[in-house]
DNA sequence: AAGATGTGCAACCGCGGGAGA
DNA sequence: TTCTCCCGCGGTTGCACATCT
């Protein structure tokens, strides 16, 4: 029967977004908190389609959102947690404060996934092309396999902990092994302390579980923070700087006038 | 200087899962 | 139990900017 479209699609705004409708969607946010995301679009005065409005939200506009290039400990991180989680980004960036999926999504297919390619690891398997020649020639199934296929290897980890990138390998990974393994994987990790202790040597909160909105009706004043005209210019200036470059101090040194490098246009 | 090519990132698409009726 | 709605995820695309020839 086919599935509704998750929103009208006439009328229905496509691409970039402005700076107007990054304003009426950061107000409408921080007026109502986020809910429904469906609804939001109409309630806000945009014409986009929720999802549009939530991607937006998440990958661009949310204040806790650091900016700029992940560092060496955090590429470091992601490569550590690829090798365990697969292509599971959203998993992935919950271990990174103020990164998205998007973001970490996009760095690894530019940046990690080339690095590793020059030094000659297997950005899928993160084991060394050599040795997986090695395992190719004892291996007779494996012959003549794309570069692309190489994923189709299964390779034990060293834990003991399946590699995830089993679930990459078919649109359609056996059922009845995989969730289960899955959420054994993840409880492994979870679960062993010293691999944790390792991952998370500098243990940091969350970001979706720490970062939240003041209810509707609430605004940022009560924790030093301007008005709501203030807050959007400061919501876009930690968007261009990184918020967690910043001491929360300076919240009182945003220029308000700053909102006005909305008006020069698309960010993009 | 100008066109071609490469690169990076924001945004879109389609699917699957969870919740509720 | 089934169906519908909504959200979130991962893969992919398209465009703007950078670099090369």
């Amino acid at each position: 029967m086919g599935r509704q479209p998750c929103c009208d699609k006439l009328g229905v705004k496509k691409g970039p977004w402005t700076a107007e409708e990054d304003k009426k969607l950061i107000n409408f946010i921080l007026t109502n908190g986020q809910c429904c995301w469906r609804a939001v679009p109409k309630l806000a005065g945009l014409r986009r389609c929720g999802k549009s409005c939530r991607l937006r939200w998440t990958n661009y506009l949310r204040p806790d959102l650091k900016r700029g290039l992940l560092t060496e400990s955090e590429e470091q991180l992601v490569i550590d947690l690829h090798a365990r989680l697969g292509n599971r980004w959203s998993k992935i960036a919950a271990r990174l404060p103020g990164r998205t999926d998007n973001e970490i999504k996009n760095h690894w297919n530019t940046h990690i996934k080339k690095k590793l390619l020059k030094m000659g690891i297997d950005p899928v398997t993160h084991e060394p092309f050599h040795k997986q020649a090695a395992a190719k020639e004892t291996s007779p199934r494996a012959d003549h396999l794309p570069e692309n296929d190489t994923h189709n290897l299964q390779l034990p980890d060293p834990d003991g902990i399946i590699n995830s990138d089993q679930d990459n390998s078919s649109s359609s990974p056996p059922e009845n092994s995989s969730s289960t393994d899955e959420s054994r994987l993840l409880d492994s990790i979870c679960n062993d302390d010293s691999l944790m202790n390792c991952l998370w040597g500098d243990e940091m909160p969350l970001v979706d579980a720490s970062w939240k909105f003041p209810s509707a009706g609430e605004n940022f004043n009560n924790t030093g923070l301007p008005s709501w005209d203030d807050s959007c210019a400061w919501l876009l200036d930690c968007q261009d700087f990184g918020i967690h470059d910043f001491g929360i101090d300076c919240f009182n040194d945003i220029e308000v006038n700053s909102l006005n490098t909305l008006e020069m246009g698309d960010k993009h």
